[in-house]
DNA sequence: GATGAATGAGTGTTCATTCAT
DNA sequence: AATGAATGAACACTCATTCAT
């Protein structure tokens, strides 16, 4: 490996090492209230040397986010499109789901609090575009499910998407990895909850 | 009503519509993206005239936030005390929650966006403490459901009830009062989703 | 004159300072080079204070340099329309424009300086526009003076346009009221020279 | 032409490309609004690679504004002492003059926005020196033509001066190279009002 | 109850400069 | 001769808060 290559890969180390103490801070304070300069901190260095590697504060977030997005959209369409049942799929959703929370919580956190305001904001629209489209995605599953008896046919999909989601995602908030609970186990906790419902019989 | 009482009321009218204005506010921007300066240019007074009110920006966050949990705490022990079966007390604590949505939506979100990370704030400690209270409570029903053969006995309750919690709180993020949707048909989705689950037969 | 009249008169008292002081450091120093703390430890606040009465460091250049042109320009109208000879137009220009170096140098100096660059750029495109017909204005009277052949028909009016005018506002450069001139006197020496041009017979 | 040599060489080049690079853009953007990094982009290297050339940014400027004042005067003191009439060196200053300006018009520009303050700062004191000089030069040529009867006696020629120098440098914010103007044609326009002012006969 | 002027700390960002590689 | 990472000081500007009027 030569010189150059090895600088860039030292540069692009040094970018993905702020870029996760960053995710951790605004997933934890919020994006408002962390300031370039804690980050910098905990990167070991000045405020102003962070714009060495990105153009602004908000540069930071929006790659973040993209990574983020890119990486989940790609995956979930890769299990949508591996030809197994609409149930077995939906399970692989929810599985990967879980996983994604427990390898990226910092990213899901910050996701889950911040992106409601920021798909609004210019330079943010991707967020509405790949959510619109993971949305489709699991649309597809659970009407594929209905069509084919798997799930039952009364519900409203709309509606039981969002309460699938949003059930899902928020456990960023309480499981974290490390904890008494692993993306197994929860998954399983959560598939049987949603498989089955509460009531007996 | 004597002039004591009228002025009274009418710094009452004055308190309550600048709390109303900034619950709207951070509740859709945030808490520290929102500034007593939105607050007031709202209100229709300069920033420095929100100081005859309130004492703080944080004791407006504290107020609203605390008389929201108080409510809602109380209207749930009511529920809870009122010697109805498990099931029957649980679908009244969903119905009551969605309620809550459909009649506070602003409340409800800037605490679904700022609580977490404000329970450790010094000054917020009765956060921690009402929603103990209140998972207390439903952790309590959801036992006796079990015990009484209405719901399934094999679920971890603890991990139930978060996803229960999540689902049904998160919805205030696309569940707004004056669309497609009110709280009763939000509830009977919730309902039929949680009782019976996703699977047919 | 009530309470709020008086007030209103003070903060007008205290923005005519402040862009009294922002004029001759912006002068003497260059826009860029001048900070906004420069002008508020001349005014004796703290810089930030400087925003609550204009909203940024641009603000206060913009209206020095718009007050300036929209008088200068003002008074070189009722000048041009005196219905006086071309030449004792253009010598009522020539006095006046001294006596505004004399009292309004900072503005002058300013203007001097830095509208060559600022007329391109965005929100100072009445630069431009006031300094067209500034120059229409001169233009028509030493036109005016070639047809009633009081001067020398055969000069390009608008390279002689130019000459006069940067020999004629340069002057702020070494002309300071208080020194050994008044714009009386340089008013002599100017028209003396343009008028009669160096050479002897 | 050894090695040394030809380094020395490029080295000569390249700072001389960087002069003029920065000359164009102070000239145009001000001394204190053109950064390193925008010489630097220009001249397609890295802000930092800047610093192997010359010590700081002020030297920059300093060695540009020297080399200019230097051919200056040098080429003044040729002129003036070539045993020409009053007359004749007279005209032969301006025309040189205006061949400066239609040659480093950058220069120009840059010395006529940045000297009067730069004169006043450390280091930059030879602006001071060269200027006087220049000055007594054109104050002894304008003094000798008026005691040889070719300039009227009767003016003052240290304002005079003035106006003549003003006139003549101000013209480079107008007159480009490449554009309608000439430096020759220039010239006459100047010579012939300062020769013979406005007015008819 | 409200104003308007001000504070003082802090914000994101820029800049000239340094230096190991 | 040039890079790229970093510095440290400064910059324009914002914010919650205070207080005399």
């Amino acid at each position: 490996m030569n010189t150059r290559t090895e600088r860039a890969d030292q540069s692009s180390v040094r970018r993905t090492q702020i870029l996760a103490i960053a995710a951790r801070l605004i997933a934890s304070q919020g994006y408002s209230a962390t300031t370039v300069r804690d980050i910098a901190d905990e990167a070991g260095i000045l405020s102003g040397s962070l714009y060495h590697h990105f153009s602004s504060k908000e540069a930071i977030l929006e790659e973040i986010l993209r990574s983020f997005m890119d990486g989940l959209l790609a995956r979930f369409e890769e299990i949508a499109s591996a030809g197994t049942s609409p149930r077995e799929t939906f399970d692989a959703l929810v599985q990967h789901s879980f996983l994604t929370i427990e390898r990226e919580p910092d990213a899901v956190g910050l996701y889950q609090n911040e992106s409601a305001f920021l798909a609004t904001q210019p330079g943010f629209e991707f967020l509405q575009e790949k959510s619109s489209r993971i949305e489709a995605l699991w649309m597809t599953v659970l009407r594929e499910g209905q069509a084919a008896g798997a799930f039952r046919g009364s519900m409203d999909v709309g509606v039981v998407y969002r309460f699938l989601r949003d059930s899902l995602w928020s456990t960023v908030r309480w499981f974290r990895p490390g904890g008494r609970h692993t993306a197994e186990s929860v998954s399983g906790h959560y598939l049987d909850l949603f498989h089955n419902g509460l009531l007996a019989d």
